[in-house]
DNA sequence: CGCCTATTTGAAAACCGTCAAAGTATGTGG
DNA sequence: CCACATACTTTGACGGTTTTCAAATAGGCG
């Protein structure tokens, strides 16, 4: 891939659009480029943080796995959108795996490239601090859904979520809505057909329409009011 | 207050404590005290971010709501600590509620002045981004436990984190562990009462002391091997 | 067409929540 | 110093939501 490549894929990222050419230039001689298949993975839970990733093309997910081996997905990322940036920041192993969910084309930094390149530009420091601050309130806000609402809000705020990053159709399978929203892939099968019979929602193998947003918003919310 | 002991408090401060003696008393100079007694509301999920937070003496805990009116902990913090931090990066509401734990004393620093500090003083910007970080950890790793851990394996886990910060003596109810960890009262004390019979814990009225560390991580780790 | 994965459905059971009641510290006021 | 109020802790029984296990159906790709 050429540097120039590189310098429009860092352009075109959230964090880093707001950087000049020279910028942009200097950090793309030192991201590498790598690709992934579909289910591989870019790293494990525990390994050394030695590269931090833009996403260049495709999807990503961030997984952990309970003691049990249940899966549980704590975030994905598109296009533009950065990960592995925590473990990079602190020194510590990465706490969750990042696994691809299609194929994947990514650039990765060097941990110590890119703390240097953070400490000589503070404005960079300060997206960040934004970055990690949204991610950060909408961990809360899942750890109170988790903690205190029933199965049927759960999915309907992930899907609400999702609607709002990727649009009314949601290219996920019902396995995968269930391990973001913490339940299994029968109950969420169970919760999606009641919703496709109060057309709320429709769906095809592998994906799922929102048709009413409105309703869906309304059983987010709370319970039917009775 | 004297301008002399806010610039101590923000001294001991696990944020401020690397500044010089001149941008300590600047801070100082734009800080202002307030004082809660236990119980009282620091701010209101919702509320106008207009000042974020540092503990000079007390504790305070980070609450949300769900639907049906259910508490949930998020966070607890001690002297030294900061609090409401990512409100105030953001410019968005709180996204939860502060409440005194016992009598507390807090220095508030308006968000405007923060923001512009922030942006003179990288370095304390990269601590920001440290400690930041480690709240997004902590809450991804929440995260998993409630999605996919039983309630025996989550109050355990909730045990050993506030041993590692607090040490073996633990002060709360069941009712705040229970917020804690995502479970009602009687669970918890249901739970709680297993572990004493076990002689890994013991406790009187309003706390609770760790008496075998390593059998409470043992069962932290999984179920108890059959 | 056949295989693999995704979706669906059913029945039983487990875990935890809910509701109710009672016991036990702590502190306060008389 | 005792009595009472309050909050914390404890216990039991029951029920509901969700998981678990099992089996069948259906869609897409080579």
């Amino acid at each position: 891939m050429l540097p120039a490549e590189k310098s429009e894929i860092l352009k075109n990222s959230l964090i880093f659009s707001s950087l000049n050419e020279d910028e942009l230039s200097g950090l793309a001689g030192l991201a590498i480029e790598r690709s992934f298949q579909a289910d591989e993975f870019i790293f494990w839970e525990g390994d050394e943080p030695d590269y931090f990733y833009v996403i260049a093309e495709g999807r990503i997910k961030v997984v952990k796995h309970s003691s049990s081996g249940k899966e549980f997905i704590i975030a994905f990322f598109e296009s533009g959108e950065m990960f592995g940036e925590v473990a990079v920041f602190e020194g510590k192993p990465y706490p969750a795996s990042a696994q691809a969910i299609s194929a994947t084309n990514v650039l990765g930094i060097r941990r110590r490239h890119f703390l240097d390149f953070l400490a000589t530009h503070p404005q960079m420091a300060m997206r960040i601090i934004n970055i990690l601050g949204g991610r950060l309130r909408d961990a809360q806000g899942r750890l109170k859904d988790l903690a205190g609402e029933r199965a049927q809000q759960r999915l309907a705020r992930i899907l609400l979520m999702l609607a709002s990053r990727m649009g009314h159709t949601i290219p996920f399978t019902r396995q995968e809505l269930a391990d973001m929203a913490g339940m299994t892939t029968e109950t969420t099968i169970r919760l999606t057909s009641q919703l496709k019979e109060r057309g709320i929602i429709s769906s095809v193998r592998g994906q799922l329409i929102i048709v009413d947003e409105a309703k869906l918003r309304a059983l987010a919310e709370g319970p039917p009011t009775v």
